[in-house]
RNA sequence: GGUGGGGUGGCCGAGUGGCUAAUGGCAGCAGACUGUAAAUCUGCCGGGCUUCGCCCUACGUAGGUUCGAAUCCUACCCCCACCA
């Protein structure tokens, strides 16, 4: 390899990511570490657009299928899984590439987070009750009086993450944050992929019904079936909320495409907001209106000639 | 043909003489975000500008009453229900 720099290819859901990381391993042999906050989760495969079966053949893929629908995964813990990953297909000689549109995901790999000291599972679990049931006013108000560094800003799972650090390890996130920083696994070489809207939006309505014609619904059924909860971590993707709310009677099925194509642009549309500014400077912005094979082709053509 | 109900900003939907460019919701746009992140939260949202303010255009269409109308009156057009 040129150089030790690892090509992390961001952007929005239904951009084509994977095709055009597929497209890429033409170019150079590499093994794709998916960067995805819901494809870790077993099962579910049509709702989460994982990678196929025959895509995974062309292209090894690490990080998919990693814990059960119902249990907790992690920022930190994917930024472990992932910098062990990245290390072992380098050790291989291989070129790892970071794929997915998980931002905070990439962020924790990259920078790292701070240093988190254990917290007891049943008392977080125990506050976690507690801070549910709270409103989001008052959620920022007790975590600014036990961190009054804390800004405020976000949402309520933030300010409960700050109370509960607080609470848990003695001392204020903010505190963690300034004295307990963390490191990056690997130096970075951003590629963000976008499109314009109306080529975004088109990609999304496109997919959304193709999962629903690869039978999403029929998956989700199967999951529930099979005794996996109606919610809770990895349940609450995008589609498989409203294959459940179809299952359960609350969301006709005539509405599922649309509803399900809604929060998918909603949610492109927060990752064009997160990779347009959360990633710093030196990111190689690609518009993927074209085929995967040309961004793949000048993909390859940067590094080139970057590593010259 | 008759009777009743209704036509409000991209959509849904409040509003029954001034405090209304018009409550809400949705969609959309912009933004925040260091272990729930496909989450959570904030701002904007008729148009234009010199944007803590000003101007224009707006509540089916055309007139009318009034100091003043989305709100009252008249005619017409369209939609729905029931009766023929």
């Amino acid at each position: 390899m040129a150089d030790a720099r690892t090509p992390i290819i961001v952007g929005p859901t239904a951009i084509g990511k994977t095709a055009v990381a597929l497209a890429l391993a033409s170019h150079w042999p590499l093994e794709v570490i998916s960067a995805d906050s819901r494809q870790v989760y077993i099962g579910l495969d049509v709702a989460t657009a994982k990678p196929t079966a025959r895509e995974r053949e062309r292209v090894r893929h690490h990080l998919l299928d990693r814990i059960k629908p119902g249990d907790r995964y992690s920022a930190g813990r994917f930024s472990r899984d992932a910098s062990l990953v990245v290390h072992d297909v380098r050790a291989r000689g291989v070129m790892p590439v970071v794929v997915g549109g998980t931002g905070l995901y990439v962020r924790a790999f990259v920078e790292g987070l701070f240093r988190e000291p254990p917290m007891a599972e049943d008392r977080r679990a125990g506050l976690a009750r507690i801070t549910a049931m709270m409103d989001h006013a008052t959620l920022v108000r007790w975590a600014g009086r036990l961190d009054p560094e804390f800004a405020g800003g976000g949402g309520k799972h933030r300010a409960a993450r700050a109370i509960e650090v607080a609470l848990l390890t003695g001392r204020p996130l903010s505190w963690w944050q300034e004295s307990a920083a963390g490191h990056g696994a690997v130096r970075p070489w951003f590629v963000r992929l976008t499109a314009p809207r109306p080529v975004l939006h088109q990609r999304i309505r496109a997919r959304t019904e193709e999962l629903v014609r690869r039978g999403l619904v029929e998956e989700v059924a199967a999951a529930l079936a099979d005794g996996a909860p109606a919610e809770g971590p990895g349940l609450d993707a995008i589609g498989v909320r409203e294959a459940v709310a179809v299952l359960h009677g609350r969301l006709p099925r005539d509405l599922l495409v649309d509803a399900i194509a809604t929060a998918t642009r909603q949610y492109a549309k927060r990752q064009e907001t997160w990779f347009r500014h959360q990633l710093g400077a030196d990111v190689l912005t690609l518009d993927a209106t074209r085929s995967p094979e040309q961004v793949a082709g000048a993909i390859a053509a940067a590094w080139e000639q970057r590593s010259a």
